[in-house]
DNA sequence: TCTTTTCAAGACCACTCGGTCTATAAATAG
DNA sequence: CTATTTATAGACCGAGTGGTCTTGAAAAGA
């Protein structure tokens, strides 16, 4: 008899679910491991789903990662949202904005890179949905910055001949160049001091 | 009988097969796709190599995609030597490596993107070889810059408090940048616009 | 209580992965 | 000429891929 000895192995054992949590968990997969990297099993050990919650949830590993990325891009737009809200200057913003991706982009932090940055290369040329999502995420960015910058400059803190729009496009290339070069792991006070440079050429 | 009708199909047609060329070529492969978005078979017809062929030349697809990210990094150093190389002045020098990047981030070559930048973001955090080549690739590309931002400022061309060091950094992170917001195709005028007004914030 | 729902476990599918190896044929050296 | 070298074509391998489906048990509602 070549059957299984132990038959009655412990089957289901539901729990409630919550996908947003789900979501959050496969978000850190897919961002420490970019989306080819990821495997179905991996996000089932994250999740602590079942393939078959999984794909009755979310449809399957591309509908997971785009709700993964949607995601990552709202959070990313509520920090800058409150970096350059009202509780601060527009200077004193764009500085504590700087100051964040530099703790991003140092050490081990920078080392695990950026979701959106990672997808933008992995995908953007391939995946339409991926490439609206990119780029609506930097118009939304640059708006909010170049509303900074103007903030700024109606209030005479920036030097002269400093237009806002160029200076958030600046800015934006600025830090996700950063969020590039810290993948090997610069130390943080020597990304701060170029950061700092960069708004000294900026400001008043 | 189940044998096959045909046998006897034409086997071993030896041609002479140039490496250099056919890292070149998965080189293209992996710009376009990544190293995990290429398959071996992408390798093989774009090399018109056979399988046995390219394990014998290359040892396997982590192997030659070094071998091509070594060709990518090389060529990318010797461009920017000769941008910012005696045939030029400084200032020059630094307003024509960047009206290349400008170039290189624009529209459809935008979209196809960086080799160096999606490898960094793929696989820095993870794989030690190619880590260090990207952070050789970044100190290089620093010392240059550098080198050209002090003669600039040696005879004069810089603003006040401009340190040649600092401004070779942002520019590289500006650049780096660039390559990931060209992912969505931004136009050549928006990028040069830009790339002018970065560095307008540099020179007198 | 009993039925329905919700989930986990995991077998299973067809396919692809990177990598190895054999058989064969053209080119080349002697 | 023959012998050797160099390359191709492609079968083959085990492992892994994303995705589907069946089974069974715990939870929830009646």
């Amino acid at each position: 008899m070549a059957h299984k000895i132990a038959t009655h192995l412990p089957r289901g054992r539901p729990r409630s679910f919550d996908p947003e949590t789900a979501v959050e968990r496969a978000m850190g997969v897919f961002w420490s491991r970019g989306y080819h990297g990821t495997a179905l099993p991996d996000l089932l050990r994250a999740t602590s789903l079942s393939r078959g919650s999984l794909y009755a949830a979310f449809g399957g590993k591309h509908a997971l990662f785009l709700r993964a990325l949607d995601r990552y891009i709202a959070d990313a737009l509520a920090r800058i949202d409150d970096e350059l809200g009202p509780r601060h200057g527009p200077v004193e913003g764009l500085r504590i904005l700087l100051a964040g991706y530099v703790d991003r982009t140092s050490g081990a932090n920078g080392r695990r890179g950026c979701l959106l940055v990672a997808t933008a290369m992995e995908l953007a040329g391939h995946d339409p949905d991926v490439e609206a999502r990119v780029r609506a995420f930097f118009n939304a960015m640059e708006a909010k910055a170049a509303g900074a910058f103007a903030r700024a400059k109606a209030s005479g803190q920036l030097a002269d001949r400093v237009e806002p729009k160029s200076a958030a496009r600046i800015l934006i290339c600025f830090v996700e160049g950063l969020r590039v070069t810290g993948k090997t792991g610069r130390t943080r006070a020597a990304s701060q001091a170029t950061a700092d440079a960069l708004l000294d050429r900026f400001v008043r």
